[in-house]
DNA sequence: GTCTATAATAGGATAGAC
DNA sequence: GTCTATCCTATTATAGAC
C-alpha cells in the first residue's frame, strides 16, 4: 500500500522535525526509521521541500479537525479553552517535542515560500478559532476579563507556542504548566 | 587583533543563528560574511558547538547587562516590563531575526549539554529578573493584576518568545505587537 | 514501489606552509 | 592568525534494474 508507507514517512519526518528541527533530521533517518532504502522516499516525496509542504498541509487539517471536535465536546468557552490548553500538553511528548509551527518557523529561511504561505494560513486558522472562543467567553462570562477577543486569541497563541519552547528548553513539562498557569485560571 | 576577527565572527554566527536556525548556516557562510577563508575560523571555535557555546555565553551576558541597565533607568514595575518588552521587539529586526533562546532550543538535540545547560541558566536569569519585576508590581500596583509574581514571570517569557515567534512566522512585527497587546495594556 | 549504484555537493574538521 | 590543500562523511537527488 503506497499510502501507508507515505503516512509512515510523514510519521517519522513528524516525529523528528518535532524533536531536533526540520534541518535536523535528514532521508537516511526516515529510511532507517521505517525501514526502506533512503531513495524509495524520493518517491513519495521527490525533494524535501515536497515533504515540509505535506508535513505542514497534514498538520493543518489535523488541528482543524482538533479544533472542530472541541467544539463538538465543550459548548462554553472556558472549556474550549482547556481543551486546547491540554492539547498542546499532550503535543509535548513529556517536553521532547514541540508544535509544528514552532520548528519551521525557526528553520523558515530555509523554506519554499509554498511553505511560508501554509504557515501563515495555519496561524490564522487557529486564531480565527480562538477569536471566536473569546468572543463566546465575552457572552458566557466563561474565562475572566475578556475585553478584547482578537488580542486575547494572538496573546493566548503566543502563550501557547512559547510555553512549548519552555518546556522544551529543559525538557520537563512543568515550566509548560507554569506558563499557562494564569491562563487556566482565567477559564 | 585577534579578538576583533572573533567578534566579527561571533556576530556574524549570532545574526545567522537567529534567522536561519543554528543549523542554518555554516563556516562557509560565516567566512564569507567575515571575509576569511573557513578554515581560519577553527582558530577561533575549533568545533562548532565551541561556537554554539560562545554565542550563549555573550547573549546571557548582554542580556544580563541590559536588564540590569533597565533597573537602573526605571525605578517603577511598569517601566521595567515596558522596557523589556521594547527590547525583544527589537530583537526581532523588523521580523527577520528571532532571540537565541528560541533558536537554539528548537535545535535543542543537536547541541551539546554543555549549552543545554546554559540555555537553562539563561532562561533562569530571565525569569529571577522578571519575578523580581512582578514583585515590585504587586506593591508599587504599577501593572494590574499581580496575583502570583513567578506564575506572571513565567507566562511573560513564554509570551515574549511565542510573539517572536508570531513576528517571524509573517516577517511582520505587528504580529508581535498584537500578542503583547493585552499585556502593555496592564503597565 | 522499492531496490542498487552513483552522482554531485556541502559540511565540519585537520595538517602544515607562511 | 590566516592561508592552501585535503580528508572524511553526510546529504539530497537521479538513473535504471527488478
Amino acid at each position: 500500500m503506497t499510502q501507508e508507507t507515505r503516512t509512515a514517512l510523514l510519521d517519522a519526518a513528524e516525529q523528528a522535525a518535532r524533536a531536533r528541527g526540520f534541518d535536523g533530521f535528514s532521508y537516511a533517518d526516515l529510511a532507517e526509521a521505517v525501514g526502506i532504502r533512503k531513495a524509495s522516499i524520493h518517491y513519495h516525496f521527490p525533494s524535501k521541500a515536497d515533504l515540509s509542504a505535506a508535513l505542514m498541509d497534514r498538520y493543518h487539517a489535523v488541528m482543524q479537525q482538533a479544533c472542530a471536535d472541541i467544539d463538538a465536546q465543550n459548548d462554553v468557552s472556558a472549556g474550549r479553552l482547556r481543551a486546547l490548553i491540554a492539547l498542546y500538553r499532550a503535543a509535548l511528548n513529556e517536553g521532547t517535542t514541540m508544535c509544528l509551527c514552532v520548528v519551521f518557523v525557526t528553520g523558515r529561511e530555509s523554506l519554499s515560500p509554498d511553505v511560508t504561505a501554509k504557515i501563515t494560513a495555519f496561524r490564522a486558522m487557529m486564531t480565527a478559532w480562538l477569536t471566536k472562543v473569546f468572543e463566546r467567553a465575552a457572552k458566557d462570562r466563561g474565562i475572566i476579563g475578556v475585553a478584547h477577543p482578537q488580542h486575547e486569541a494572538r496573546a493566548t497563541l503566543a502563550l501557547l507556542e512559547g510555553a512549548h519552547i519552555a518546556a522544551r528548553a529543559e525538557e520537563d513539562v512543568a515550566q509548560f504548566d507554569e506558563a499557562v498557569a494564569l491562563l487556566q485560571a482565567r477559564c
